[in-house]
Formats: structure tokens, C-alpha cells, sequence
DNA sequence: TCTGGGGTCCTAGGACCC
DNA sequence: TCTGGGGTCCTAGGACCC
């Protein structure tokens, strides 16, 4: 048996959490660059506000006057994150983290009742990590997301709902939407309603064969799960990742090479770093740039794939990333993003021993430990490469920041006796 | 002036091979 | 009148997730 915890408007309670003021007041927080709203308490949904809705648009209407908004602090809730995953370890064995707000849960060979151990596990955790969430429990993970979803929607319920009886989930399919089912996106909801099937219940009640036949394989793996067959196991040794980015919008738009240049650098540099950090290596990667999509300026995007001889060097990696870049480059346009992903990443073990390295390894990891070392005890970009400055005009807008309340000294908050 | 970022998996179709 | 069969690998695009 399997449970499903999810904070409730996570980056919003994680802001709640260290300013209390907040807790009555509706809440929403903003994406990178102040760009558009990712998370609503329930008070901000109420007034009408809608997730991804751009936040220059929508800032202005009276109704929504009563917003508190904050830039979103990844500092802040990938730490809340940790502290929760490390509240559910002091009660049950295994925890496998699914994403930044939500866990998966082993239950199997747990004693009592399992509602009543899924209460406390909500309040636990609500308790010592000051988060605010709901549990769903089922036999697989698509029904323990779907319960999580149904605990969810009842606004004054308990918090958790508990599909682990087949009695209790064949009473509810028939009354649940099939756009509430883990995996089942927009264009699947609108295929099947087509053939006239709207709710949980008609897609279980449909032959599996058929079922495969238009949603192909995927779409059958969560058939199949919803009927309690188990098709995603519990995982607890995270998988080696297979690509790994660092894309940003401009805070305003990039007009000219070196700036460009800069942006490019800098963002190869921090997804470099992230490599490392995983211990992996590239032999390919991507580069892109492009306009803004949403106004008049003339368009232009244009991306470009190439391999390089596999290493996590920052230098080296810019060059190559620099190189790319230029031949993208067109004076004359607004461009509004670029980015940078690693793709085809290994562990270096893996890979055949390079005959002629274009640079010293040995060298090179020495260098790079040097860089991260001193990074992570005195800050990020303590060290860096050039062409990789602080605090860049075309930077991230980031006007409404709170304070990294638990990972930076000078933030901490001070209690007074 | 201002509309996010970062992932995974699956399939179809083309290129290529024998 | 008539032009095979079977395989692999790669890529782009779609769909989904948070």
C-alpha cells in the first residue's frame, strides 16, 4: 500500500511558514523573472486568480488588490523540501521523493489503521516542518494520487482520503473526472471524451487492448493502475538523470553580442556545476536563444545540437558553448531567452578512456573542485569564470524576494525572550 | 516594460545496413 | 505485368509531469 503526501500551495506555505502575518492574507507566488503566477493559496484562487496568469496583467485588476506577491525563493523551498522528506523519515521506513512538494510512502507491513496513520503524518508534519498538507492512500500510485487529488478538493475534509478498499474506489470512479488522474493530460481527456468517456469509472470499464490502441502504452500502464495492478514500483534509489538545463528569460531584453555572450556563459557555468555536483559528464549539448513570443517584436528562434568531448569543465564547456552561440547570433533582434541544456550525460567510469584529451583531466578536476570548494563555503559565484558577472542588466527581475530564512546566515530570523 | 523552468517517456518516420 | 524483407539507430514532435 502506497501513500501519496503533497504540500497544499507549497511555495506559498513555505512563504507563510517564516512570516505569519501571511497566513490569513491571500497568497501568490510569481515564476522566475516575476513572469507569471505558479503558486495560489486558496484565498488568491478565490478572488480569481489563476495559475500561470501573467502577473504585469494581472497586478492592475481591483479585485485582486488584497494579493500579497512574492518572487519565487528556490533557495528557501528547496531546504522545506528536504525538512519535510526528513519529518516523514521519523515515521515511516521509506520515503521516496517525487517532486519538490510531494513523497511517495511505503506503508506496507505498517501497523493500525491506515486513515489514522495518515492523520498523523499530516499533522506531523504540519507540526515540526510548519507545512500544510494532504495524504491520499491506494494500492498503486496512480490511486494514491487520485485519492491525494480527492482529499484535496474537499475543502473542509480531513486531509486524507483512503482508497486502499476496492469497495470504496468502485463507489467513487463513476462521480470523478478523468482530467483528476495522474497522467491522464488535456489532449488524452479530450480523445476519450470524444469516444464519450468523461469520468474515472468509463475509462476503467474500457478493454485495455482499446485503451492501449489510443492512448498507447503510457496510457494503459495508468489503466491498469487504476484497477489496483501495480505498473510504476516504489523507488527509492533515484534515477541517473538523463539531461540536465539551465534556460532563463531576460529581466529585459539582450540587443547586443556581449551581453549575450555573457548570458550564455554564465548559464553553461551553473549548468556545469550542476553536473558536478551529480558527478556526471556531457558529450552533447544544446543551445538556444529566441525572441519574445507574446509581442510584435520580429521572431526569430533558432537552436543548434553538437557533441563535445565529454568532461564537466566550466571553461571548456563555455568555449564550446560561446562558439555555438555566435554562429546563432543575428544583430537586430530583441531576444528575449536562451538557455543551455546538457544532454547524453554519463558517469565519466562509463565512458572509453579518451587517447588524446584536448586538456589535462587531472588538471581539470583539481581546477574544478578548487572552484566548487571555495563556491560552496563562501557563496555561489565567490569564483568565476569571466564573462560570467554578478549582477548582469539583463539579469532576473526578482523585485518581491523574501529572505532565504534557512539557508543563508545573515537571514536567519532572531527570536527574543 | 513586463507572459517560468526543468524534466521524462513514447512514437513515427527517415537514414542506413545487409 | 512485374520492383523484398528485416533490422537498428537517430531525431523531431507530442504528451505528460511538477
Amino acid at each position: 500500500m502506497f501513500a501519496l503526501i503533497d504540500a497544499n500551495s507549497f511555495y506559498c506555505s513555505c512563504e507563510r511558514a517564516f512570516d505569519p502575518k501571511l497566513r490569513p492574507l491571500p497568497v501568490a507566488v510569481l515564476s522566475n523573472n516575476d513572469g507569471c503566477a505558479i503558486a495560489l493559496t486558496r484565498e488568491a484562487k478565490d478572488l480569481g486568480l489563476k495559475m500561470g496568469d501573467p502577473y504585469h496583467l494581472v497586478a492592475k485588476r481591483p479585485e485582486l488588490k488584497p494579493i500579497v506577491w512574492r518572487s519565487s525563493n528556490y533557495a528557501l523551498y528547496g531546504d522545506m523540501s528536504r525538512r519535510i522528506y526528513e519529518t516523514l523519515l521519523d515515521l515511516v521506513p521509506v520515503v521516496e521523493p517525487y517532486s519538490i512538494d510531494e513523497m511517495f510512502l511505503d506503508l506496507a507491513g505498517m501497523p493500525g489503521e491506515l486513515a489514522q496513520l495518515a492523520a498523523d503524518i499530516r499533522s506531523h508534519v504540519r507540526k515540526i516542518a510548519k507545512i500544510p498538507c494532504c495524504v491520499g492512500i491506494g494500492p498503486t500510485k496512480t490511486i494514491a494520487k487520485l485519492a491525494n487529488k480527492v482529499a484535496k478538493k474537499d475543502r473542509n475534509g480531513p486531509g486524507v482520503c483512503d482508497y486502499s478498499e476496492e469497495s470504496v474506489r468502485a463507489a467513487a470512479y463513476p462521480s470523478l473526472p478523468l482530467g483528476d488522474v495522474w497522467g491522464i493530460g488535456p489532449a488524452s481527456v479530450a480523445k476519450l471524451a470524444a469516444l464519450g468517456v468523461e469520468t474515472v469509472g468509463a475509462f476503467v470499464a474500457m478493454p485495455a487492448e482499446y485503451v492501449r490502441k489510443v492512448l498507447t502504452v503510457t496510457g494503459a500502464k495508468t489503466h491498469a493502475e487504476l484497477q489496483g495492478v501495480i505498473c510504476f514500483p516504489f523507488n527509492t534509489a533515484p534515477a541517473t538523470r538523463k539531461s540536465l538545463a539551465v534556460t532563463r528569460s531576460f529581466g529585459r531584453a539582450v540587443t547586443t553580442w556581449p551581453e549575450m555572450r555573457d548570458a550564455i556563459a554564465s548559464y553553461t557555468a551553473r549548468a556545469a556545476e550542476k553536473m558536478r555536483r551529480h558527478g556526471l559528464v556531457a558529450s552533447a549539448m544544446q543551445v538556444f536563444m529566441l525572441t519574445n513570443r507574446f509581442n510584435n517584436d520580429p521572431r526569430y528562434a533558432n537552436q543548434v545540437t553538437f557533441a563535445v568531448e565529454p568532461t564537466a569543465d566550466s571553461f571548456a564547456l563555455i568555449a564550446s558553448a560561446v562558439h555555438a552561440a555566435e554562429r546563432l547570433w543575428r544583430p537586430g533582434y530583441r531576444f528575449a531567452k536562451a538557455g543551455v541544456v546538457f544532454v547524453d550525460l554519463h558517469r565519466p567510469d562509463d565512458l572509453p578512456i579518451q587517447m588524446l584529451p584536448s586538456r589535462d583531466p587531472e588538471r581539470s578536476a583539481r581546477l574544478m573542485a578548487a572552484l566548487d570548494g571555495v563556491n560552496g563555503r563562501f557563496g555561489r559565484n565567490t569564483l568565476r569564470p569571466g564573462g560570467t558577472g554578478p549582477k548582469p542588466q539583463w539579469g532576473m527581475r526578482r523585485a518581491r524576494l523574501s529572505p532565504a530564512y534557512t539557508t543563508r546566515l545573515d537571514d536567519v530570523l532572531e527570536a527574543q525572550a
